[in-house]
DNA sequence: CGGACAAGCTGA
DNA sequence: CAGCTTGTCCGG
């Protein structure tokens, strides 16, 4: 007697369509194909690539003699474990398809030979004994000095078994796993190292898209610099490391590890009580010294942004100073020196920037035009919001010495100076100094993103690694007019949880996550979109200063996302669903 | 997504 | 009514 031919399942790798389509297993390819394989089909006469989600023998749900062949195995793919956590996470971000999240776990190029496991080495000396407590308690959140070493900590996880370990940047990533490859540790680097991460090893290493790696008997996840943003996927769906770590686990029957120096709001309710903390001591040596300057107390007539303390530490000929300011350009905002209005742009009425070039653009709309008053014609400005390109000329003069500006913009590495001017983007450019300088920490700490408190610490805690631990004469500079601000004073007093108390007691007071789930909806077709929502469950609206951005309010997560997923799209819409949403 | 096909619009 | 655009449906 012959078996029933074999029928895959195949979600094709094309955006647009989420649905799985039965191919048949010609004979010869069956005993290779596995679950998860990438392959080639044809798709409505076209060659695509795809996943196989399912194998099983024919069913007849589809006509066999209407059933095409697979083309190709290109390689492996997902496995299933993967493919349960992408079917998760379609619900939690309310993504139209698997798509984006198999692609996060799916290797850059087609792997068809996987390495095969070695004998594990022995986990590297020293093991974080709080990390190994953790974990003896089933994981959790372990806070750390802003300067920790995670060596020590993948070491106490290496004891369970193999570990993914998330890191915020590619550049971190590449320096763990050559660390741990110096302690002769099995490492894989995601995602250039996949076929090896599949084969089995004992650490993998990677950015976010590491949390969707392959790891067989997998025991430990660990997310490192919890509180980072890059931990979020940017672009729709809005995915994050961490939450897709913590469900991995559970289903995996594996810990997990959230370290950070100032763990968010997120990550403490998920832990509930399973925190790690340092003593106060070892955590008043971790961070540098704080020096607050309180800017209520300068005289009412000042308006340069250069306090005297600020130019005291920019005279220092011996120390390398960074001086942040989240402002491109040379000014955010001007007014007309003639008749005093505001510049703002004509087609949308935004307050125009000024760039190196002195024209005015405008950063809502795009629109660019020669640096005229659109009532009187003038042609003089005062700079109400200076950016970095005006505050460099006013440092360097203050200091008597050279200052370069630091932008996200740049490609190439900043040259040495003395003296660095720049945006957040300076921080993650420049990788020492004596003294960090934030010149408006208060439009971090007021920005209007319910995020915002986090978002300034996680600012500070990269200028307390730039600048190290006071012992070695690290200093963070603050010039603000908010000097008791929750924020503030956690770095000062080397105390994250006095920021973590005040925010999370504030997040459920506004009902704003984790206490609730929260979505925004824009793009065309938005607002039909949102009018359709079930009043009961959901409170929506426009948000205030973002038209057609509305905001969707559930009490949990399956809630938002069974609503965001089941309400029909208006006909012709092409909405941007934020799960989450890393700019509300 | 991209091709097929059907329903609506325009010009003679 | 051909020829074209625009919208909807479907793919194994």
């Amino acid at each position: 007697m012959t078996a029933a031919p074999l029928v895959a399942k195949v979600l094709p790798d094309v955006t647009g369509i989420d649905k799985e389509f039965d191919y048949l297993v010609p004979d010869e390819m069956g005993p290779l194909l596995q679950l998860g394989d990438i392959v080639r089909v044809s798709l409505h006469g076209r060659r695509v690539g795809g996943w196989v989600l399912d194998i099983a023998e024919h069913d007849g749900h589809v006509a066999i003699d209407r059933l095409r062949p697979i083309a190709k195995i290109t390689g492996r793919g997902p496995q299933s474990d993967v493919v349960a956590l992408a079917r998760w996470a379609r619900r939690r971000w309310a993504a139209r398809g698997l798509r984006p999240f198999l692609v996060a776990a799916s290797p850059l190029r087609a792997v068809t030979t996987v390495p095969s496991r070695r004998p594990a080495e022995p986990a590297p000396e020293p093991r974080d004994p709080g990390a190994a407590e953790l974990m003896a308690g089933g994981g959790g959140v372990l806070v750390v000095g802003p300067g920790a070493d995670l060596v020590p900590i993948v070491a106490a996880a290496m004891m369970h078994g193999p570990t993914i370990v998330v890191v915020p940047g590619v550049d971190q990533s590449r320096l763990l796993a050559a660390r741990l490859r110096r302690c002769n540790v099995h490492v894989s680097l995601v995602p250039d190292e996949w076929a090896a991460a599949n084969g089995g090893v004992q650490v993998v290493v990677g950015t976010r898209t590491a949390v969707w790696s392959p790891c067989p008997e997998l025991a430990v996840v660990i997310v490192a610099d919890e509180h980072a943003e890059a931990l979020q996927e940017e672009r729709s769906p809005t995915w994050h490391a961490r939450d897709v770590a913590v469900e991995r686990a559970r289903q995996a029957g594996a810990l997990v590890v959230l370290v950070s120096p100032s763990p968010t709001v997120t990550a403490l309710d998920w832990a509930t009580g399973s925190v790690r903390r340092p003593s106060v001591a070892d955590s008043r040596a971790a961070w540098p010294l704080v020096d607050l300057v309180d800017r209520t107390r300068d005289e009412p007539w000042k308006t340069s942004m250069l306090t005297s303390p600020l130019i005291a530490a920019l005279r220092d000929q011996e120390r390398t100073v960074v001086c942040v300011h989240n402002a491109k350009g040379r000014a955010r905002i001007v007014a007309c020196r003639t008749c005093r209005a505001l510049a703002r742009c004509e087609r949308c009425g935004a307050a125009v920037h000024v760039g190196d070039d002195r024209r005015f653009s405008c950063g809502r709309c795009g629109l660019d035009r020669p640096a005229v008053c659109q009532q009187c014609g003038g042609t003089g400005f005062a700079n109400l919001r200076p950016g970095v390109a005006r505050l460099r000329e006013e440092i360097a003069a203050a200091a008597s010495r050279q200052a370069v500006v630091v932008t996200g913009d740049d490609d190439d590495p900043p040259p040495a100076a003395g003296v660095y001017v720049g945006t957040e983007a300076v921080l993650h450019r420049v990788d020492r100094a004596d003294v960090v300088a934030f010149l408006d920490i208060d439009a971090e700490l007021l920005a209007p993103r319910y995020r915002a408190s986090e978002q300034a610490m996680a600012l500070l805690v990269r200028a307390a690694r730039l600048v190290g631990p006071r012992a070695g004469g690290g200093r963070v500079l603050v010039q603000t007019y908010l000097p008791r601000h929750e924020v503030l004073r956690a770095v000062l007093l080397a105390d994250p949880g006095r920021m973590a108390r005040v925010e999370s007691s504030r997040r459920e007071e506004l009902r704003l996550p984790p206490y609730a789930a929260l979505a925004s909806v824009s793009g065309v077709g938005a607002a039909e979109f949102a009018a359709a929502l079930p009043r009961e469950l959901v409170t929506v609206g426009p948000r205030p200063g973002a038209a057609a951005q509305f905001l969707v309010r559930a009490p949990d997560w399956e809630q938002l996302g069974t609503v965001l997923i089941t309400t029909a799209r208006p006909a012709r819409s092409r909405l941007r669903i934020e799960v989450d949403p890393p700019r509300a």
